[in-house]
DNA sequence: CGCATCAGGTTGAGAGTTCAACAAAGCGGT
DNA sequence: ACCGCTTTGTTGAACTCTCAACCTGATGCG
């Protein structure tokens, strides 16, 4: 009947860490962009994935795929950046079906003001506190799990965009 | 003007790792407890904290201490698992503004039959694929992290229960 | 061509979270 | 005892995300 594997002291000591570790860092990033540029952490990272793309415009699957993100979610929030202007949608001229999500000026703006309060927050909460061998460690035991994780989630290529 | 630090391209590697494993496992790990025992991620860990608190029940402010979320939150979250019939409300003997909340034992059923899905699923996704050393390390990595966030967001306590 | 099937995207309802406002009870000084 | 301030917890509205249903246009096949 018990055939899990439960977690040793040690493994939940750990787990315990990294899990809240995990989610006091995703709020408080969250809570830093909302404050300082009233834009959730999600809609940034749209913004940041479209400013980086050729045109600064991306199939919202495209776009979905790189954020990991389902498509209804990034219509919603494509949505909602529309109508405050950031973000515009187009018809994509190969595919009728389709559509375009472009990055407005003013969305690259908005993005270039919360963009150094972002980095400072990351930099502060991360690079600033771990020695130059933990962040790279960090980056191997995050591969390391990304590549077992559900293929789904994040398309190959999501790790090619900055 | 910009005296911003910005992030080497090293950094961004990792930090983009980093951030995608992040939400990959976390939605691995949601959809795993909905799919399997219709629960949030959020609301297995109220049960999980319940669980292992004297005669299993918290006061409210506690409960969302330990778990690193808002009252309001909190106050919604009990609400739903109340309507469930798995936590119960009651009155605090010593404070007659508090609530304490009690696992019931349908509660502690739900807990325990969603819990070897779950810890599956998390040894899958962590502890099956990194070395002892890499726990170790990520085990040191989240504890210098967590030691430098808004100690707001988590009692010093939330690392006693598990 | 005609039809079934599939892929891209949107929509609306329901669930969870946040935020601000609020009520009730404790605390502290006078 | 009284008054103000703080703490505890709840509530409702606005917002985000998920899920299922749906529409449209592409694709495959007889």
């Amino acid at each position: 009947m018990d055939d899990t594997r439960w977690l040793t002291e040690a493994e939940q000591e750990v787990w315990r860490t990294f899990i809240t570790m995990l989610g006091a860092l995703v709020d408080t990033l969250d809570k830093q962009l909302q404050r300082d540029s009233a834009l959730p952490y999600t809609y940034y990272e749209i913004l940041v994935v479209l400013s980086h793309a050729p045109d600064r415009s991306l199939r919202m699957s495209e776009l979905a795929g790189l954020r990991g993100s389902s498509r209804s979610r990034l219509s919603h929030a494509v949505a909602r950046l529309e109508s405050a202007g950031w973000v515009e949608r187009r018809e994509c001229p190969t595919d009728k079906r389709g559509s375009l999500a472009v990055l407005t000026d003013k969305g690259f703006e908005v993005l270039a003001a919360a963009a150094p309060g972002h980095v400072t927050a990351v930099r502060e909460a991360i690079f600033d506190r771990l020695s130059p061998e933990q962040v790279r460690e960090l980056g191997r035991i995050s591969a390391t799990v990304l590549d077992g994780l559900d293929p789904g989630q994040c398309l190959p290529g999501s790790r090619e965009l900055g």
